[in-house]
DNA sequence: GGGCATAAACCGTCTAGCCGGTACAGTTAG
DNA sequence: CTAACTGTACCGGCTAGACGGTTTATGCCC
């Protein structure tokens, strides 16, 4: 897992390049160049451009497994739980942060070799279950999910997603619409 | 607005290979090929690659524009009317369908050159806009417009979106979640 | 602890091929 | 006559990847 090297310099470089040029700049001069380490040195670690990308991906869908896992633990139990750690782990509250970076290897996968990007599907596909099973009524979990995926989209593409107060008031009523006892939502004063 | 020439078709197989291929076999070469059509052919009627990306990006803004002008008139007016109209144009009923080609010019404009989806850009900011005047309550419009967003760009991204009867009850949810007086969704049998 | 083998980690250069773009002389259809 | 192409030939630059060489860290024997 940890290594000792300039393996994950060379993807925190690969990952800068997409956010800021574009996943078709993505070439192995740059990334060597951006990580400071030699052509060869990159061919090293990764001995295809494939293999980088790969890598990009796997540490992407391990980095949001560990954090998600933490989000539960600050969390309290029960239902809605998973749902609510998604929140927080997928957006943050004040505009495009770490998790944008993240993407940037799901954003390479799709532009160059759409099968690379299978771990992040079958992990997707996973992690829709437990929303589904997170005993929180109808479809409020998928709902919830989709709208902070939705949200973290809009931050990945640079597309103009909410910020500041507006941001937080959404992510709010997300949090919200995944208690058990929903308050803050509009329209929601539960009945019994 | 409708030419009667090969131009749309260059744009229709240039959507094609960015679904099939990634964009980054996007090249001038692929899309005259794929469109059946010489190089030169595509050379004039877009002098470069960049204009080629930015009119994908164009039409796509433009269609969707359209189809959610279609929607609305074919919906009651009043509150929410704005918010269901994008649901139904922005997902369809059953799974991946021309949205998700139609995204191929935001992905290619994303990973050549950022730049390109600024039109995207700016058209979103104002959809949400639209979104938030909607007069539903809270952040109702946002949250449900975000999720019509996430199923499609899961859609987009190929990661496994609901499909199915489960698709079908999540857009129901968003549509009733979108009406005045919200029926079908759990927990919130509203109070007078 | 000093010398040494060994291998991991990394450097710098080379090349074959592809890609965007140019140029231009023709061809077809209305 | 013109717009809308076809077809081919070409070029300069970029790109993935190969390859051989060099440094650095580690272990290990005596």
């Amino acid at each position: 897992m940890s290594r000792p090297t300039k393996y994950h310099d060379l993807l925190d470089a690969a990952e800068i390049i997409v956010r800021r040029d574009g996943s078709s700049s993505l070439t192995l001069d740059a990334v060597a160049a951006e990580a400071g380490v030699s052509k060869g040195g990159l061919l090293y670690h990764f001995p295809s451009k494939d293999a980088l990308i790969a890598a990009m991906v796997e540490r992407m869908v391990d980095r949001a497994s560990v954090a998600h896992e933490n989000a539960m633990l600050a969390d309290s139990a029960g239902p809605g739980s998973w749902t609510r750690a998604w929140v927080r782990t997928s957006v943050s509250g004040d505009g495009p942060s770490v998790n944008d970076t993240t993407a940037a290897g799901l954003l390479a996968a799709v532009a160059t070799h759409p099968a690379l990007a299978d771990p992040m599907r079958a992990r997707y596909s996973e992690w829709r279950g437990k929303a589904e099973a997170d005993g929180l009524p109808g479809e409020v979990a998928s709902i919830v999910m989709l709208a902070a995926d939705g949200l973290w989209m809009a931050d990945v593409l640079g597309l103009s997603a909410p910020t500041g107060p507006e941001r937080g008031r959404i992510i709010a009523a997300l949090m919200a619409l995944a208690s058990p006892t929903p308050i803050g939502v509009a329209a929601t004063e539960a009945s019994p």
